[in-house]
DNA sequence: ACCCCCCGAATTTTT
DNA sequence: TTCGGGGGGT
């Protein structure tokens, strides 16, 4: 960059930080020690980041390799590293730039050793962890019928957000879950589950952190090895971080001291899943002689929609305060509407997009942000009514859908047969004849021997453990297996991938499947396929899925997007429709029950998010009657509404709807009592009756059932000439013995191979 | 082993 | 209302 460096040398400032404002430009130049950039909405956040990276760059401050620089999301690290490209006109290589996540398996794969994991590590995805959860509590013996597999996850997860190893959770807690779960068997549990991780060499997403922080606590050499590379942290959205990655970034910090935080804590929205406001309120406390830059010069939204926005969030207490200003012009006041209903809504909504469309605006800048998924239903139906095009964003996520992981499973199980969960998902799809009874003791083989699900059943298809159909499907399977990892030497990764699909009767399995959605799964699957060719290797492919689950969708056509608040931060429209603000589902009633005061804030935080992605038209709207679940329920107006300056909005409403004239506000517990046959908010949702359905415990599953026999002692010390119980054959005496497989004359069924684990010596038996 | 029916629950979401 | 999971029946 011979440029920069002539302009450095006559101590100019270089082009890019001419385009900055003051308050970017101090974001940028603020290069020692801790700093908090508060970068309101609007205000050029990502620009000034951007800039600062550019910046320690071109002033030699740092080496590519001396940067560490942290996201959320996969999309915000690869628009920081695109952008920092743009402005270097070159590509940057050799920093340490993505998620927290990824950075941290980085950093646990090169010591993964010294945490009691290897280093080729699995990664498990939410749906594995469930799985495995359901299969630790079994095994405890609680009692899945009330299904708190979800909720149990829930607290252990909250555990890990706050960096609690098992070991270290305070006593007492509960997590909120009573009963038959208090805190000592929820410890229970977590380590319980802990231990199958260790034992599968897997890590959930929370461990990527937890066990980097361990590693760090505990090996002071990798932490210091760390300092002395990494002289310049820099984290974006730090107002998300939950107390596990702030320990995390403190340890780092501890170096060279020389961190850039950069956050707005008015769009903390993530409180629901760890995140913790506070980390950014106390920024200043725990980094002493930290620097504080405000970033308030908007360049987004007009005057009203600002100002609009800045009365509704003042009504938060927990605030680091800024003041938003622009100079954009005032422009049109945000419009607040009521309807008689959510159909009224959906209506009134396609009318106005059909206005604007008529105006030639791009429907591309048209977003309609609701607090719930299932609120897009209403606003879909209408659109493909009127033929307006839209698209939801954020929906099912490719790498979630059933198809794409179950071939993900294949796969995983042909790059690594021990991936039990893997193996366990696939094995009895399509249909082949093994269900519950066959992994039963597939499980009972594998705990016995110590060895994973695969290698278990290798040595399962040899006895004659197996029903003779499902030992020749077993057999067929693992053959299979075997002939399709040979592939991989004459074909590419993909062309392989398909093979198995194809072969495994994956692929004919929707093929015969007579579903509405059947044609659409294949499409996935060879998306799948295609998406693998970019990659080095199975191996690299698989690792990517992991990480960073994503796949680029199709872009760049005219239509209205349709997402939830939560999904819209960080993007911008011209025209936004925030519909649905009425009590309990905006603020969102469940959210009020769970966390009061503070959840409420963060609604409010929500809605301010909402508002601040317009550029020149907000519209809100509220109904009197909703669809909930199926039933129609009255609705008041949301409290935000009251909340909103009276003289930045404009009131409207349909005839005869109450409460909506100008000035007119006043909504609130009024309108439902004053409204015959509307009950109040509260009576609202009176919930069934529960059940009591009280059966005799099952007790059978197969998890039960293996957690008996690591139990009891089996196999042992069997040798020639034993007697011993088997539960199929029953007794008998040991002819041979082959490692843990042995030939047994069974006194009524004849000779049969077996295996060791899966008899007892004959006196034990009973 | 598979299928079907009934019951209960039903935010927000990234990695 | 719609979805998924579990239980019971075949």
């Amino acid at each position: 960059m011979p440029e920069s460096t002539d302009l450095m040398a006559a101590e100019m400032s270089p082009p890019y930080l001419e385009a900055l404002n003051e308050a970017q430009r101090q974001a940028v130049e603020a290069l020692d020690g801790p700093v908090l950039v508060l970068a309101g909405a609007g205000t050029g956040k990502t620009r000034a980041l951007t800039t600062r990276l550019a910046h320690l760059l071109v002033t030699g401050r740092a080496t590519p390799g001396q940067i560490l620089a942290v996201t959320f999301t996969n999309k915000a690290a690869r628009e920081m590293r695109e952008r920092v490209a743009d402005l270097l006109q070159r590509p940057v290589e050799g920093w340490w730039l993505g998620t927290f996540h990824a950075v941290a398996a980085r950093m646990l794969r090169r010591d993964a050793e010294r945490v009691g994991l290897r280093s080729d590590f699995t990664i498990l995805d939410t749906d594995d962890q469930l799985r495995l959860l359901k299969q630790v509590m079994a095994a405890a013996g609680i009692e899945d019928r009330k299904a708190p597999v979800r909720a149990v996850l829930g607290v252990i997860q909250s555990w890990k957000d706050r960096g609690l190893a098992p070991n270290k959770v305070p006593p007492g807690q509960t997590g909120g879950l009573g009963g038959e779960l208090g805190g000592g068997r929820l410890v229970e549990l977590y380590r319980a589950y802990q231990e199958r991780l260790v034992t599968l060499n897997a890590c959930d997403f929370g461990d990527l952190m937890l066990h980097t922080l361990t590693l760090f606590q505990t090996c002071p050499e990798v932490l210091e090895n760390y300092h002395r590379r990494f002289r310049y942290l820099l984290v974006d959205e730090y107002q998300d971080i939950n107390v596990a990655q702030y320990l995390w970034l403190r340890l780092l910090a501890q170096g060279h001291k020389n961190i850039c935080c950069v956050g707005d804590d008015d769009q903390s929205i993530y409180g629901w899943r760890g995140a913790e406001v506070g980390n950014i309120l106390r920024f200043e406390t725990d980094f002493p002689g930290a620097k504080v830059i405000r970033l308030e010069r908007n360049y987004r939204s007009t005057g009203r929609i600002l100002a609009t926005a800045s009365g509704l969030i003042a009504h938060n207490r927990g605030r680091l305060g800024k003041t938003l200003w622009t100079e954009d012009e005032e422009g049109a006041k945000p419009r607040v509407r009521g309807l008689w209903d959510g159909e009224a809504e959906a209506r009134f909504i396609g009318e106005e997009i059909e206005d604007l469309q008529r105006r030639g605006l791009a429907l591309s800048q048209i977003a309609i942000l609701v607090r719930t998924g299932a609120q897009t239903r209403a606003f879909e139906e209408r659109f493909i009514t009127l033929g307006l095009p839209y698209r939801v964003v954020g929906g099912a996520r490719f790498y979630e859908r059933l198809e794409v992981r179950d071939a993900l499973a294949y796969l995983r199980v042909l790059e690594s047969p021990s991936h039990d969960l893997a193996f366990e998902r696939i094995l009895n799809k399509p249909k082949r004849g093994l269900g519950d009874a066959t992994l039963r003791l597939l499980h009972q083989a594998a705990r016995g021997a110590g060895v994973p699900l695969y290698e278990a059943a290798r040595r399962l298809i040899e006895t004659d453990e197996l029903r003779p159909a499902a030992r020749r499907s077993l057999a067929g399977l693992l053959a299979d297996f075997a002939r399709w990892r040979g592939l991989s030497d004459t074909m590419p990764h993909p062309e392989q991938a398909e093979i198995l699909l194809d072969e495994s009767g994956y692929t004919a399995m929707w093929q015969n499947d007579k579903s509405a959605d059947a044609p659409g799964r294949l499409d996935n699957l060879k998306e799948l396929v295609n998406a693998m060719a970019e990659f080095e290797s199975l191996a690299g492919f698989l690792e990517h899925v992991a990480l960073v689950m994503e796949l680029n969708e199709a872009e760049g056509q005219d239509m209205v997007s349709l997402m939830t608040l939560h999904a819209a931060k960080g993007l911008e429209f011209d025209t936004v429709f925030l519909p649905g603000w009425e009590e309990d589902l905006f603020p969102s009633k469940r959210a009020l029950d769970e966390s009061g005061q503070r959840a409420l804030e963060e609604e409010r935080r929500l809605a301010y998010v909402g508002l601040t992605r317009a550029r020149q038209r907000a519209i809100i709207s509220f109904a009197a009657n909703r669809l909930l679940h199926g039933s129609w329920a009255p609705a008041i107006p949301s409290r935000f509404i009251d909340e909103l300056p009276k003289e930045h909005i404009e009131v409207e409403s349909d005839a005869g709807l109450y409460g909506a004239t100008a000035g007119g506000f006043g909504f609130g517990q009024d309108f439902a009592e004053t409204q015959p046959g509307f009950a109040p908010a509260g009576d609202r949702l009176s919930p069934g009756m529960a059940r009591a359905r009280r059966r005799g415990a099952r007790g059978d599953s197969f998890i039960e059932l293996t957690a008996q026999t690591i139990e009891s002692p089996s196999g042992g010390n069997l040798g020639r000439g034993s007697r011993v119980f088997h539960q199929k054959f029953g007794y008998g005496q040991v002819a041979h013995v082959n490692g843990d497989r042995l030939d047994i004359e069974f006194d009524k069924a004849g000779r049969k191979k077996v295996i060791a684990s899966f008899v007892v010596p004959a006196d034990q038996a009973g």
